[in-house]
DNA sequence: AATAGTTTTGCAAATGTTTTCATAAATTCA
DNA sequence: TGAATTTATGAAAACATTTGCAAAACTATT
């Protein structure tokens, strides 16, 4: 301990101090049941003496599994992404997995290169957010043959492996919901859509049920808001200032719908006397604002937690034609933000 | 490709494609300077032909860096961390490293598990949050020699260095403002404070700075609450409807603190009118809650990069003996959730 | 055209493991 | 008690790279 130089220790200096072969050490570790209890003993006290630990990137050039797991979503900074990689992490940690993480920011380009650098890692699968992706990942994700699933969204032909909700029913759920409330007048605020299929899904379907419906939002009234509950806040006072306004806002999350909220309050308003306000994904705090907000749950939890399972079995059991995908479905949550036209103020 | 069964690619067959020796490929890419630009373009067609991805565990082998560093949380549900991992997560991917993430739920004997997992896949660098964490942590740290950071909590005489903020100091500020607002009838919220030295550091110095103004605060206006909005809500609904209650509460968190806000609100109490509210940590949405939640600013984006420069730097310089922790100094911020006592309605 | 100097390349050893195969030791059975 | 098994261990090859050293291929110089 001394004298030594601080070499490093690796498995043949573990031998030497038992007095055994490397292989044995080796053996030690991975087939423990193959040793004689003394030899056992001996190597676990040589362990403990050295302060040896095992170095994977050596296992790994033998082909044994790295133990890691890619997982590239958008950003963290939204919560409930958080959610879902924290449900996904601890999953796959049961099964002796650790996530290498990345967020690439909503940049396909980014996330190509960041795909390559885990694979340059050689993690034993990789997650990937949403379903909308640069074709050279797929193309790359193909030629390594690495198991992938596409976690968030649902589309029952995506070309991997996808488990999430599907956002276009989401989006028609809570449109049909404000439409079924008699509402006419509605005004959207949804975030940029560029590099976010989640977000395009969800305004396309909303404007198409509600013209469904016969009812058309005007440009003025169809916002769209950097995801912020600020920016959202502002948007909202302005659209709410007009002396013509909606009676009814969807918004394409619940960030969005919180600031909307605040943006009422803070015009004189009240909610949900004097306008509806509907969000999208039950994030976490939605139930418990005042008035609590109604929305459609998107399965966060559960959606990590399947996400997980299915790509740790694909994992281990070298399944290779695995291809469930997996539909998470969104649920309508009716709380108090969003009423009935006819017990309106107005 | 047809009928080549799959080989598995690596720098020999790259090698064998492009009519070179394995050397010169791996110079190609460690060393391009040092090949013909005719060989550079023979071997770069080859890659692309062949699909080849570098292996870096191989490389790792070699006492090259693995390009990974390990982070450790307690979790990422709690917005302010995911906001940390976010800042440092993209500062470390401008200088090349990829982050190994997993959380230990506040289980200290967890937190030490992962870290030898960490060192298991070798990593370049760890992050752990706060300051408390078992002895074994802070030996095997220290046996292995391995740069590591203690972030999010500030402390001067940290054995590892520290980058963050003096949560004592914050709970000070925002203690002191509430006692400079004229309350003397003082509620308390705090969460569970085992394996959390940051909650129980807020804590500590928030009663104390109470009681050296001669403020004490009753056993039944003293709160632990579970960190999530909606059991805050339910306590502060209770704490409430007695029939002597606190002129002002000081939360752990704004978490805890939104949570208040709700259940004042719920209780038919307005804020800051009748009962003043404060929180910690400044979190994203609470300047645009209403009322707008006055709090002490711990920064956490600035907190995440800091800490990721402080590794960066100490890894690549090698810098056996660095030691610099940084304060990030929290900042109060007064909004509109606590008012002086005599604005009261009482 | 030969020499000296440089640039470019290949060979082979090294890295820290796992694993196959062979051998030595221990156990069983008659 | 010795042969036949079974069990436990070691030697060496393999894994995908990097790198020191030396050889080969060029350039420049005369």
């Amino acid at each position: 301990m001394a004298g030594k130089k601080e070499k490093k220790v690796d498995i043949v200096s573990v031998a030497k101090a038992a007095g055994v072969s490397a292989s044995t050490v080796s053996r030690y570790f991975n087939h423990p049941d193959l040793l004689k209890p003394a030899t056992r003993k001996r190597i676990e006290s040589a362990v403990r003496r050295t302060g040896y630990i095992r170095n994977r990137a050596a296992q790994t050039i033998h082909g044994i599994r790295s133990g890691t797991i890619g997982v590239l979503i958008p950003t963290l900074d939204h919560a409930i992404f958080a959610e879902v990689v924290q449900a996904f992490s601890d999953t796959v940690a049961e099964r002796g997995f650790t996530i290498l993480l990345a967020s690439h920011g909503y940049d396909l380009q980014r996330e190509y290169a960041i795909l390559r650098k885990f694979l340059e890692h050689r993690v034993d699968g990789v997650v990937l957010t949403g379903l909308e992706h640069d074709d050279a990942v797929f193309r790359l994700l193909r030629q390594q043959g690495i198991p992938a699933v596409m976690m968030w969204n649902y589309a029952a032909d995506s070309p991997f492996p996808s488990i999430g909700s599907d956002n276009e029913l989401a989006g028609q759920m809570i449109a049909e919901h404000v439409l079924a409330l008699g509402h006419r007048k509605i005004g959207c605020i949804f975030p940029p859509t560029d590099g976010n299929d989640r977000a395009l899904a969800r305004r396309e379907i909303v404007l198409s049920t509600l013209a469904n419906a016969g009812v058309v939002v005007p440009e003025a009234w169809s916002l769209t808001t950097v995801y912020s509950i600020s920016a959202s806040k502002k948007d909202t006072q302005v659209l709410l200032a007009a002396e013509d306004r909606p009676t009814a806002i969807i918004c394409g999350n619940d960030i969005l719908a919180t600031g909307a909220l605040y943006g009422a309050k803070a015009m004189g308003l009240s909610v949900p006397e004097d306008i509806s306000i509907a969000g999208i994904g039950d994030f976490k705090g939605s139930a418990e604002i005042e008035p609590a907000l109604t929305t459609v749950r998107l399965p966060a939890k559960r959606i990590g937690c399947e996400a997980a399972n299915a790509l740790t079995r694909a994992i281990i059991e070298r399944d290779d034609g695995f291809h469930q995908s997996l539909h998470c479905e969104p649920v309508l949550v009716d709380r108090s933000s969003a009423i009935a036209i006819d017990q309106t103020r107005s």
